[in-house]
DNA sequence: GATTTCACG
DNA sequence: ACGTACGTGAAATCA
């Protein structure tokens, strides 16, 4: 028996919600199509249906105008604007995605949505329904009761309960009273007159004196204020016209039956293909869409739970006679190091997925810790057997805490989809397999919940997590075999097979390493900048005449340029003043207030971010910081570095460098830095062929005084530090695509100076200019830029009409082979030394990179060679036509190794 | 969650 | 008329 519950759609409300929510970033397909309101629609849509039964379900949409309201009063809605024509194109998408939902909806002549709302409400309560409406309408509030509740659409898509307590609590007045509350107040939007003067206060108030406007019109003088009875008296007639249009007509019979509007399923593929479409991938995760039970029709699959050490030891035969096999682990993800997942899932084809419980609450169910390890110690005794995970490194740190070592990846699907494309916002499981297999399948993370029910991963129990597990494992297979030949197709698979694969291990056996931080040097460092910091506040609240956040930019916005009166050079794109360092510093010279702002900005960004985080970040198990290397986000090929960041340490300012005194080697070791000197530069000499600068690097000379020398014309030796700074500014500048603008800002001289200057170094490097044109015509003409082994990026703006935006990609074909070229070398570098460091120095390792530098700990007798073997191994990593430099250091800090 | 600022190469 | 250098990650504020 279904249950008689009948959920009604607002459909423009819920449109114009969605619209709004969504216009700050508008979104857009890559047919150019507006999607944010599809989107937010679509959203809340499915939300409903996910959370909510909805046994009996429709849409109600507007008839086309005239309505009754236009008749009775010709202003009705007259000062709304049109529908912009961005909301307006998504609307017949929107209303293919209701139907694809086989949701019914319904219009009807000469009635706005809100009467067919209330007609079909009214209806539906006297035939002994509960009745939902999904809206923020206020109007629609009045029909509010003990059998109708509102479903509030909120930012975020959720939809929020909202009935009688609630409405007196928002408005004043109960819902019974909200036809005579609106009549007084009036509504701009739709262009009801109301009360002139009469707001919402004055209206609860009027509202609890008496029942409601017809009794208020029949005897006004319970009015105590003369001032604001005579606005009542002489506003009689439009209050009277205000009530009939705010009250909702209930009186027209529906031209459908209740049983039309029961719930039908929802068409799966053609829901899908609208949102796939349309680019709404998130949305694809609904389980009304879930396709894994279409995707595992297909070929009949059947997943086992591993209960006994017997049937590993099967699972261990499969694996070998099969020489391949997916593994995933069942993990938070956070601390991957020290942190054992809660199970693994594997699977050797596509139909046969297994799942290994380890700690999970049913305890019962748990496989014995031993067991696993000594499988992956079996594992690990036949090399020629294959492993293929999504994020192998994860995985490595995992089996590590069994002492197992696995010799390397045969295959990572998320390293191969960021080689293809490297410009994507993330590579997870789910993702991959709704881009490149067409298969919605939950990420593994909705196991945990969100927000109230969110839950660890040894608190799932294995009946849940298994199949999910499992069928991602045996995605993966799918996987592996769909991207493999795309690596051959774009041709990267050499650049897969030979540095990225091989530098899952290394960067492995990094993040195991971890760095040694000094905590007690930052202790006293806090200590001493901290007081600094509170002396600085003090003369700052001095000068200011208050005390202020300084923390935050608005504030000292206001404080300098509201009440100091400060010139006020720039406003941000939200319309605060910008209070930015280059801004600061300008007006430093001039007011002493600035320079205390930068001051503390300074000292404050080292103690919150460095000296006060790193402690934190120790992991116990170790007593060092491990960082962690992400090998997909950068789109040029670099790495990057997260929790902490160990790549963007200070040292540029004094203050800032002694953070570097806090890295130091374990006791009784030396801290070895090796960094490349001037690694873009000479790999822009080798793309470029240019003979000065191949020259100049050839000779190892100071390529800033020869730049300068080369622009203004003199003998090296009559360059001036300024001139060396300004070729300098222009060699950095100029890799990345700089303008005469910002030269002219940064050098601070003239734009006609700056100009001149630019057409000066390309008269005097012609060859770099004809580079800079020719790679800019090669990506235009393939749609990409590479790098000297390969590496690809896709420039899909290279041909956009929009200057800005065309420029902008120009200047990314010309600084992504730069830039990505330093990051193949100095990756094969770590893999060329991380394959006999071991060997050659027992007790060294590698334990940072920062871009261009590598970061060592060594045994301290035998650190010189350490130091020397890696500055050859690093300057042969890759042959150009002008020498590699490293330059390296032995300290016991980083400070010192420099 | 977006915005602003600032640390690095 | 506009807005101007490439690539990252983290902290703090504020809505």
């Amino acid at each position: 028996m279904q249950k008689k519950q009948l959920y009604l759609i607002d459909g423009y409300a819920l449109i114009y919600r969605a619209y709004f929510a969504l216009m700050k970033n508008p979104l857009t397909n890559a047919a150019g199509q507006p999607t944010g309101a599809i989107y937010g629609f679509a959203g809340y849509l499915l939300r409903l249906l996910e959370t909510y039964d909805c046994p009996y379900v429709a849409v109600v949409m507007d008839a086309p105008k005239p309505t009754f309201r236009h008749l009775m009063y010709d202003k009705y809605k007259a000062n709304r604007e049109e529908m912009p024509e961005e909301l307006h194109s998504q609307i017949p998408i929107i209303r293919r995605f209701i139907d694809s939902c086989n949701i019914p909806t319904i219009i009807q002549q000469g009635l706005e949505a809100d009467d067919l709302i209330a007609s079909t409400t009214l209806q539906a309560v006297d035939n002994g329904f509960e009745v939902f409406l999904v809206t923020r309408d206020k109007d629609l509030m009045q029909l509010i009761g003990p059998r109708v509740t509102m479903l509030m659409p909120e930012g975020g898509g959720t939809l929020s309960p909202f009935g009688a307590e609630q409405v007196k609590d928002k408005m004043g007045v109960g819902p019974e009273k909200i036809i005579d509350y609106l009549a007084l107040v009036g509504d701009s939007s739709d262009n009801i007159p109301g009360v002139p003067g009469v707001g919402p206060k004055t209206a609860s108030k009027i509202l609890s004196q008496v029942a409601g406007v017809d009794e208020l019109l029949a005897d006004t003088t319970v009015i105590r204020n003369p001032k604001l009875r005579m606005k009542i008296d002489d506003n009689r007639e439009q209050l009277i016209l205000s009530k009939q249009l705010v009250t909702l007509k209930t009186d027209t019979p529906p031209a459908f039956t209740l049983d039309e509007l029961a719930r039908q399923p929802i068409d799966t593929d053609a829901c899908s293909s609208l949102l796939r479409e349309m680019e709404c991938r998130s949305l694809l995760r609904s389980p009304l869409l879930s396709r894994v039970e279409a995707a595992t029709a297909i070929s009949p699959t059947a997943d086992t739970v591993i209960g006994s050490v017997e049937e590993l030891s099967t699972l261990l035969e499969k694996i070998v006679t099969q020489k391949s096999f997916t593994l995933l682990s069942f993990s938070s993800g956070v601390a991957p190091i020290h942190t054992p997942p809660v199970g693994f899932s594997i699977a050797v084809n596509e139909s046969e997925g297994y799942y290994l419980p380890l700690h999970h609450p049913d305890e019962a169910v748990n496989l014995p810790v031993d067991a696993i390890g000594d499988f992956f110690l079996a594992v690990a005794d036949y090399p020629d057997v294959k492993i293929i995970c999504h994020n192998c490194k994860q995985e490595f740190h995992h089996i590590l805490q069994y002492g197992v070592v696995l010799k390397g990846a045969a295959f990572d699907p998320m390293i191969a989809a960021y080689l293809l494309d490297p410009g994507k916002r993330d590579y997870d499981c789910a993702t991959l397999f709704d881009e490149w297999l067409m298969r919605t399948i939950y990420p593994v993370v909705s196991l945990l919940g969100s927000g109230r029910q969110k839950r660890l991963p040894a608190e799932v129990p294995v009946a849940e997590a298994a199949p999910l597990l499992c069928a991602h494992a045996r995605s993966l297979i799918a996987l592996e075999k769909k991207l493999r030949p795309m690596l051959f197709e774009k041709n990267v698979h050499r650049l897969f097979e030979s540095i990225e694969l091989p530098l899952i291990p290394v960067l492995t056996r990094l993040e195991q390493a971890g760095a040694r931080i000094d905590e007690v040097y930052l202790h006293s460092l806090s200590n001493e900048y901290g007081k600094r910091l509170a002396l600085i506040a003090d003369e700052l609240y001095e000068l200011a005449g208050e005390e202020f956040n300084i923390n935050s930019p608005k504030q000292i916005g206001e404080v300098l340029f509201d009440r100091l009166h400060l010139p006020a050079p720039k406003k941000t794109k939200t319309g605060a003043h910008a209070t930015g360092v280059e801004i600061l510093e300008k007006l430093a010279t001039d007011y002493p207030i600035a320079r205390k702002i930068l001051d503390y900005r300074e000292l404050q960004k080292l103690l919150s971010t460095y000296i006060d985080a790193l402690p934190a970040q120790i992991a116990p198990a170790s007593g060092r910081v491990h960082t962690t290397f992400n090998q997909t986000i950068a789109a040029t090929g670099r790495l990057s570095s997260t929790d902490p960041n160990l790549q963007n340490i200070p040292i540029r300012s004094d203050d800032g460098r002694r953070i570097r005194n806090a890295f130091i080697p374990a006791d009784g070791k030396v801290l070895i830095s090796a960094d490349y000197s001037q690694i873009e530069l000479r790999i822009l000499a080798h793309l470029s062929d240019d003979p000065l600068l191949k020259q100049a690097f050839k000779e190892d000379r100071d390529i800033h005084t020869q730049t300068a020398s080369a622009i203004y014309g003199i003998f090296p030796e009559m360059v001036t530090p300024e001139m060396r700074r300004a070729a300098k500014t222009i060699n950095f500048g100029l890799m990345y695509g700089m303008g005469p603008i910002n030269l002219a800002r940064q050098l601070g001289i003239s734009f006609n100076e700056a100009r001149s200057f630019i057409e000066t170094y390309f008269m005097q490097f012609p060859t770099i200019k004809r580079y800079m044109e020719t790679t800019i015509e090669s990506a235009r003409n393939h749609g990409y830029t590479e790098t000297l082994l390969g590496r690809r990026r896709y420039l899909p703006d290279i041909a956009t009409a929009n200057r800005m935006v065309r420029e902008a990609a120009e200047r990314t074909a010309i600084n992504t082979p730069v830039q990505g070229t330093a990051a193949d070398i100095i990756k094969i570098a770590m893999i060329n030394i991380d394959r006999s460091i071991n060997e050659r120095f027992p007790g060294a390792k590698m334990i940072l990179q920062v871009h261009d530098e590598l970061v060592f700990e060594s045994p301290e007798e035998n650190g010189t060679q350490l130091r020397d073997w890696v500055v050859a191994t690093m300057s042969t990593a890759y042959e150009l036509s002008v020498p590699l430099r490293v330059d390296a250091g032995i300290g016991k800090n980083w400070n010192e190794a420099h």
